[in-house]
DNA sequence: AATGAATGAGGTTTCATTCAT
DNA sequence: GATGAATGAAACCTCATTCAT
């Protein structure tokens, strides 16, 4: 689907997108690419090394949106607690903007071996670094838990995100009608939050016969 | 390598988890997962009808571990807290026992097209049923908060398991010396339990300070 | 189909031939032939040598009766004419009783490549032979047309009687409630005699015995 | 053995015929194939789906030939004999020329199973009509005999051309010396017509006048 | 730069045959 | 003799990549 105003390149690189996301990139072939890309099999071989080489393309030439949100979030919102929900509404919105994206982005790019190169895992190591620096400052203002490690804690917050959006991506059986994506992103921000626990109940009735019997 | 005391089925099946988990089930031949077994390729074809076949009787075979485990669990222990936790500990013991198959599990099998049968998608969502059907429990026993449905908070209890999990498989730059599966099992409930901030804290500063203005 | 009375040769060769019949012999497998026979698959090869052998057995072993028919006929009847439609009637009556022998013995057999050995050729061509010594006689006693060589004889009414049979084996158009078996004989046989008869002479004698009583 | 001025798919499909009249079609490899075509065996699947699809190609594209060559005989032949006579000797002739295509044609198509469709069942056939429409002509005209019907006469037609060509193709006893194409030719048609034709009355009138003369 | 025919390594799978039980 | 699990050669076909035009 030739577009005007893209590089052909980037035609490419969409086509390379909706390609994937459909079949997967192991049951997805260049010619699929190229056909959907309206070029001919030679032309992915003037812009690209190889096949793998689009799919790291894709990552490299995408995952930086992320990445330069992230900076951004950091230096324009205050308090951690708000950067983290920016962040999170950003993924999700992102998602419904370019579902494909995401799904390759989430689904796709972890399982090629040749990700595995020094530089590419920098590049998605970033993006987990930039939340564990949210939450570091969140635990240094005294916002956020101490007894959890940054390091485990970005692994919560970015499964949450990746295994419910898996869900609108893969599971048939998931009612998406029920929770549209606003939805969803607003509960596993309550849910990290404050924890499964029905605690602030628990809490002020514990704080009050605590403070009572102080 | 042949193991005695094993069904030919079996030692197919073990070396096929290992060969898997190693390259990934597209870059994988079926003359590896034959060559690990210690078997003739012919001999693949007499247990299982092709390779995904392979893929597929994996995930229904060892699959139902899980579900029966939830299923024991939910029998055998009283709170629904501690059901989660024993569910919580039995996955990532299972994991340092046999990290390749879970790698199988989270990694490969639901990249698979012919995974997505009526059939295995039940089997699939049974674990996940027997993790909702536990928050409901605890939403009724007034434990578990209310303001997230079932569904979405069993994708972020997963999630946070499967994310986890991932690094130890996947992730090179991950200390998991520094977070033996014991630790990041821990922490992983205590963050799930309690959410992220630290609320504790927070709720009786605004107690305080509440109650002082009040 | 194991049959009471039949040696285990002879029910694994009656499948054989049920089976190649029907999916011809390079398509049917030898796990067909054993599994229509009801024996191990190691069985076949207690009694045939391979595959081929099999087949070719199953042309040595009833070939013969075709030879020996042509024998009998040749001592038992009289006039070539009747020689001829006598084998010919017996090959139709064959097919009608055992459709799927004939079918392997007109389709299947001329087609492997090791049937060309000389032994097998040798009893190949004996009823080929059987045919042209019965034209020959018919010459000589100046019954059949000396203008056609007995050999091309031979294979005109050999390719009428198979081009007509594997109407029946193989085409679905062919209306065979129009033409049963004994039909489609008695034309052949009309189409042949009325070429093969040395007609002229014989109407020239008849004309003139004719004329001469008329 | 790559010839110019013919397009790669025909290379293609004459090394076909070469090599599966050769070895028989399930006999052959693609390999071989393609070796003969001088081609890599890529490219065979650049031109054909797949094996089946190269012969049912050749039977496609070849036996169109012979249809046009039974409308063409039809429409500038005058007499049923001559037209009978005139696709006789195509078909020998055809068969000195390429007596690979007629061994293809004659013996290897009609064993593959995909040959059963009812688009080519339909071109088969329509050689067939042409020959049942010639001998239609010749009851009406009166100079084929009406006791035989069309259907059964094309058979026999046929079996004789069929079974004679077959001895060249696959009979090393077969004296193709003996009997040079032109002469196998010539003798079946006397064998035939004198079957074919109503010659009893034919016979008659030229035996009177021939009488009267005399 | 663009094309797409040509390439051929390499994959999965089949199946005749063997052989230990 | 009977069995059928085990074997592995060999077949077909795919598809990423090249390269002459």
């Amino acid at each position: 689907m030739i577009k005007e105003g893209l590089s052909k390149r980037d035609i490419i690189l969409n086509s390379a997108i909706k390609v994937i996301a459909d079949k997967g990139f192991f049951s997805c072939r260049t010619l699929d690419i190229s056909g959907d890309a309206g070029v001919a099999y030679g032309s992915l071989y003037q812009y690209f090394k190889s096949k793998e080489d689009i799919l790291l393309s894709i990552f490299r030439e995408r995952w930086g949106f992320l990445i330069k949100k992230v900076e951004k979030v950091n230096k324009t919102i205050p308090g951690p607690v708000d950067k983290l929900k920016a962040i999170f509404d950003y993924i999700f919105v992102s998602y419904e903007l370019n579902p494909e994206l995401m799904k390759v982005m989430i689904i796709d790019i972890p399982r090629v071996r040749q990700f595995y190169t020094k530089e590419d895992r920098k590049l998605y190591k970033s993006f987990f670094m930039g939340i564990e620096d949210i939450y570091k400052e969140g635990q240094d203002k005294g916002v956020f838990r101490t007894d959890v490690s940054p390091t485990i804690a970005t692994f919560v917050i970015y499964g949450a995100v990746d295994a419910t959006i898996r869900q609108y991506v893969y599971n048939p059986d998931f009612d998406n009608k029920k929770f549209p994506v606003a939805e969803a992103s607003k509960q596993i921000m309550i849910y990290l939050n404050n924890g499964i626990l029905a605690q602030k109940d628990i809490n002020q009735k514990e704080l009050k016969s605590t403070e009572a019997g102080g």
